[in-house]
DNA sequence: TAGATTGTTAATCGATTAACAATC
DNA sequence: TAGATTGTTAATCGATTAACAATC
């Protein structure tokens, strides 16, 4: 009855201001207006004061927003209060690449651990990772409570190793193989293909 | 007068349909319909009809649509009939990773050239190319015409990068970089960011 | 033919924008 | 105070869905 319901593509364009926000921050910006957002991110002033208003008022009229403090609402919204434990499945050039990538950090996540099916990765040395094997997926992620992971495996596999995740009781799923996943409701999904994304803009050429 | 403007939107999911028709094609189908592909991709089958329907009329009443054919019309739509050469700029981990990436082939994508600006980098051998100076990227790209890159650079540097593209000609840039891109009109960008698509997947954790 | 599925229309639904009173 | 910018409303715009005649 309290709860309003936000709708997704509102909370999608959240990370998106949270990464402009750091960016002002880390130049040494103390406060913004939704019209310098806006032009920074290619959205409407409206736009974002509109998203914004969903969760609460967190500017000062006149004055703009606090970069600060919206960063921590946000946070707080998106809850990135703590960095989330992040599972890697597959050790090829995308899950070597994810696993060592800088990019988490700061930013709410932290790779934990990575697996593989492949007897000749495991117990290799990814980073500062021993790759797992991939049949104490459930197990290793059970005990952890870990909640998140990445798919890096082959397609053919990547159905096969989400319903593992579910069954692990992984909630949300990055998935890098380039096949849409069945999962059952209440699991989050995202995908990431570069093929997709530079097939839509062909369209364009 | 004859050109019918499409919804970025509907472009943005033929790249979909295309994958999933693909995937139907390696399993040996030959026909599907409207109902069939939506189930797999968890949208409507008026929702790809309606998208289809903007490009001309592909299905057979009773029937469904023929998988190749369906493709063949995707692929033509996309501009997708001849691979578009790929430049990579930045050769980290991500950067080497989608330059020896397998999932490009059939798909209307070859990377032909890759580019650092580490003097480290240059020279070396990343799969089957050569790291080239990113001081010649320019002309590299102008002589050889290619109209599509991937920027893998710190996101410090890929504003610049992107500015160096564009002069080279490049219309299509796919962005790996934390960071939003301020190009001219009339050049794509699309962004890969995985921490954008884990946070928003955490709102809902 | 009977059954199935398309292409398309109209209705519904949701998202974006413009505008402005409130107020810092 | 005067200027600036928010939060919010109402209007506009666009996208999705339901439904069905057409037809394979």
């Amino acid at each position: 009855m309290n709860e309003k319901i936000i709708p997704d593509i509102v909370v999608g364009r959240l990370p998106l201001y949270l990464r402009a926000l750091q960016y002002m921050l880390q130049e040494g910006r103390h406060v913004t207006s939704s019209q310098e957002l806006g032009e920074r991110l290619g959205v409407s002033a409206a736009q974002i004061r509109k998203d914004l208003s969903q969760f609460g008022e967190f500017g000062k009229q006149g004055t703009g927003y606090g970069i600060d403090s919206l960063i921590n609402e946000i946070r707080q919204i998106l809850n990135l209060t703590i960095d989330w434990d992040v599972a890697v499945v597959g050790v090829g050039d995308i899950g070597t690449a994810v696993t060592r990538y800088r990019g988490f950090a700061n930013r709410g996540f932290r790779v934990t651990m990575i697996f593989d099916s492949d007897p000749a990765k495991i117990g290799a040395q990814v980073g500062e990772f021993t790759v797992q094997d991939s049949a104490n997926l459930e197990t290793v992620l059970r005990t952890a409570n870990v909640q998140v992971a990445m798919i890096a495996v082959p397609a053919s596999e990547a159905q096969q190793v989400a319903l593992q995740l579910v069954s692990a009781g992984v909630k949300a799923i990055l998935n890098y193989a380039p096949i849409s996943l069945n999962v059952p409701p209440g699991i989050c999904v995202q995908y990431i293909d570069p093929a997709i994304h530079l097939q839509r803009m062909t369209y364009y050429l």
